[in-house]
DNA sequence: CTGTTAGCGCATTCAG
DNA sequence: CTGAATGCGCTAACAG
């Protein structure tokens, strides 16, 4: 309603210049005099810029583009939430897209982004694909990936083989030497990919005894709990789920069953948020900070941005999570720990 | 990079005049020759219409502004999704701004996004000041509200106090006459004050030996175990969690201690999301279909932007969700369901 | 320090 | 059906 009201108004009202408004407005030199006149004009007119105009001329829309692969998880959320931390401050806005874990989407995501005048890019990819490389290479704004790694462009993102083969050679520490490997479809590359194989290689290490069954599930609670049965098939010492999600179905089965966790078979999970830690027995799990992810990226956006910036591919430190859902076989059952605050 | 060539260049390719191309654009009338010389004219050089230009022009943006107390929580995370799910479609993108919990701060946002051009805004609210009503009404953009509601206002939202008067209703219904409401800090109108209340005259409506005690927690796990031991020191026959986060802590609690739920103790909470189904005894609680409350929201804008919607002030329908945590004190333990299926 | 003069890229009259 | 002309509201030289 109010937006009527342009620069134009405020100087006539002032009594001074256009120029002289915009100048008071992007701190330009006025006199103490006149910068009180427009001050005053200012606030009784309402005065709001117009952001397109002033974007139409400076060329700078401080506003980022952002494309997620879906909503409503909890690691997207955590993401956000680190992007936020840096950027709100700075005074950059964020716009949101959702690509519903299709690569395709993320594209044509990137695509309208670029069209909207964005100043950088930040896509959470589930795959990278040839036209991703184009556009990060040739659309002259700067893109950060998060949830893949690839060769090239600039990554942030967890490092999800490290975490697979942290894992793997913590549970051949502890006595293991049958696991189910419970994950998603390769539609995922880090997830289903690299986590996997990394778990594989930290697992069979310099070992011959070792067994890796696979068997595949959803992201969510109830598609893990449907396989339960299969992975049961296998006769695992221990079952790892590719997340923690996957994991906490499987354990819902498995007391079901009136199968004792971690006594008759350990489960192990990646994600490391506090439900793990609610549930029992608590999750042994791979604490990925998505959260300094999120900062990472989009700091290391802005560098880039200032030109201040080479090119980079980072990976996040993990940090292993040990509750109670595993058991030590060299040694028995672990005493089980009973207090919530060491867990969280 | 390639955000250089506009509508000029692209006419002097075809050889027509910028507004032939601009007709091309939107739907003008071209002849078919010239429509294709302009479309192969585009083509070839890649041309991308300036946003800011023609929004500066058309005086739409597209844009709808959100504004969200967090990003890391599973409702907002729905909430998101329904936003989405209608939004995207029609070629409006999201202005994601977050409030931290503050209602100042949301003010603030809003009044930025206004700046920005937004054609409209959702604001999921924790707290509606005076401020915020003015906005709604003279900023000349649509706003609708969220997680509110207040009168006069057009909002949308899950009706809190309805589903605390359903969870005390029920719970008289099983015979329960101690409860403990484990609630948040008064900050959150809907949550801290309406559930609560609801809850309050469902459970002693029409009797006079129901009691309920008031424990306050925060928003997480952690801070509701903390404050288990109070809690359990009222000595209640069911202990109500205003989220289903709050309940879980006090779970784990509760199974730390060796205390059987529902046998010793019941337990109820709201949100309905699956994580209450993986626990054990998986929780009761209200289903909150956050996502629907996301569609309603987007539609209800997009309602008015079309100026063919009057002032509404919704609430969603609730989902009782039946699982294990209460027991029926009049009939003794209900039959443990042992299928995580029939529960989620 | 300040006013004047030009556009930014596009949509839209207005005459053809 | 089409081209020429006119701003949208603002910033950035350019001379004062």
């Amino acid at each position: 309603m109010d937006d009527k009201v342009t620069i134009t108004d405020v100087a006539k009202l002032a009594g001074v210049s256009k120029s002289t408004v915009s100048r008071y407005l992007n701190n330009g030199y006025i006199s103490v005099e006149k910068q009180e006149r427009v001050r005053a004009a200012i606030a009784e007119t309402g005065f709001k810029s117009n952001f397109f105009a002033k974007r139409l001329k400076t060329k700078e829309s401080k506003l980022i583009g952002i494309v997620l692969p879906r909503m409503d998880s909890v690691s997207v959320g955590k993401l956000l939430s680190g992007l936020a931390r840096i950027f709100e401050p700075l005074g950059y806005q964020g716009l949101l897209l959702v690509s519903n874990l299709s690569a395709e989407k993320e594209v044509s995501s990137i695509e309208s982004l670029l069209q909207q005048g964005v100043d950088g890019i930040i896509v959470d990819s589930v795959r990278i694909t040839e036209r991703h490389r184009q556009l990060a290479q040739n659309s002259g704004v700067p893109l950060v990936i998060t949830g893949q790694s690839e060769a090239g462009l600039d990554c942030i993102k967890i490092d999800d083989y490290g975490a697979g083969h942290m894992m793997g050679a913590y549970l051949r520490g502890q006595g293991h030497s049958r696991a189910v490997f419970a994950g998603v479809t390769e539609t995922d590359n880090a997830v289903g990919i690299e986590r996997r194989k990394g778990f594989l290689d930290g697992f069979t290490e310099g070992e011959n005894d070792a067994t890796v069954d696979f068997v595949q599930t959803g992201f969510d609670f109830l598609s893990a709990y449907n396989k339960a049965a299969d992975i049961l098939a296998c006769k695992p010492s221990v079952i790892v789920g590719a997340t923690d999600n996957i994991s906490l179905g499987i354990l819902r089965y498995l007391h079901e069953r009136g199968i004792k966790v971690p006594h008759e078979v350990s489960v192990t999970g990646f994600g490391g948020y506090d439900v793990g830690a609610v549930v029992y027995p608590a999750l042994t799990t791979i604490f990925f900070d998505y959260e300094l992810v999120g900062m990472k990226a989009a700091q290391f956006l802005l560098d880039k941005l200032a030109g201040k910036a080479e090119h980079e591919n980072l990976a996040m430190p993990l940090l292993f999570v040990e509750r109670e859902s595993v058991r030590n076989l060299k040694k028995g059952t672990p005493g089980e720990s009973y207090d919530l605050r060491s867990m969280i």
